[in-house]
This record gives C-alpha cells, structure tokens and sequence, in this order.
DNA sequence: GCCAACGTTGGC
DNA sequence: GCCAACGTTGGC
C-alpha cells in the first residue's frame, strides 16, 4: 500500500465537499498533467491512503485523510465539451487523461504548509520544494507516519 | 495581485 | 530535437 498527498482547491473540491458526497466518494478528476496522471493511472491501488491538501486557498495545508477506492479509469471531462478540462485531442478511443475515485476517511486538524515546514522529517516532501505544483505526490511512509503523529 | 518556477507548445 | 514564448500553478 502506498501513501499520497492530492492537492484540490477548496473552492472547486473542499474535504467537506468530499464528505458530503453520495458514497463519501468522487472521481479525482481534472488532472492535466502527465506525472501526476501517471501516478494515478500505474501506482494507485485500492487502499491507498491519501493527505486530502487544500491549496490556492487562504488556508493550504492538510485538512483530511481519504483512500483510493476504485483504480484508474479515463476521465469523462475530456470527452465533455462543455466542460472546462475539455481535451480536443483525446478520443475515447485513445483517452489521454485517467482519475482514481477517491473515498472519504476523516477530516484531520489543518496542519498548514508552516507546520510542515517546521518538522525536520518532512523537509524532503515534495510539497515543500520550491516551485513545487505537481498536485499529487508520493508521500513515503516515514512523512505518513510523522504527519499523522502530530495530527 | 505578484511573480518564481515549471510544463507545454510550436516554429525552426 | 532545440529552445523561446507562453500559460498555469500556488504560496505569499
């Protein structure tokens, strides 16, 4: 099982927006950016477990733990034309964009990106790297288990 | 709203 | 296949 931190802005999908949702459960959709697509797409599995990451927002930081509940399949807003991660160039014969669904563990305390900053066992998390925007990142197990100790 | 950092695009 | 230009991200 691995660990993961996804970032989504709250004002699109918030961890209550999350928790609301029929089944505790949305598609991870709206990710235009290879590396992430393909840790969803080749790494993800069931039960893996993942930092829920507010960002661009007034408050970023961790605000809740979900997990991976269904693997990788194409995401239905590159076909919609309508829809603002619209890709022209993807078919649904050669889809270029996948998500995981995503299921609703628990809401955690924020722990912001300050905090983070602070514990010297987090300092190699890809979050805190400058100039850092891949929204989903691996987390090793060692940052898991330090971030849900101070939780 | 600024702007550094980075990924993508497209002309050559 | 290089790389300048451009668009986006995201903390501040």
């Amino acid at each position: 099982m691995r660990y993961w931190l996804m970032k989504s802005e709250p004002s699109d999908v918030s961890i209550d927006d999350l928790a609301k949702r029929a089944n505790k459960t949305i598609a991870w959709y709206g990710v235009r950016n290879y590396q992430a697509r393909n840790f969803m797409r080749d790494q993800m599995r069931i039960g893996d477990q993942v930092f829920f990451y507010h960002s661009s927002c007034k408050h970023p930081g961790i605000v809740g733990i979900a997990e991976v509940c269904k693997l990788a399949y194409p995401d239905t807003t590159q076909f919609d034309s309508n829809n603002k991660y619209f890709d022209p160039k993807a078919t649904s014969e050669i889809p270029r964009w996948f998500n995981v669904d995503v299921r609703f563990v628990s809401k955690t305390r924020l722990i912001d990106i300050k905090e983070l900053r602070s514990y010297p066992d987090l300092l190699g998390m890809r979050i805190l790297q400058k100039g850092n925007r891949l929204s989903i990142t691996p987390v090793d197990p060692a940052e898991w288990k330090c971030i849900i100790g101070i939780m």
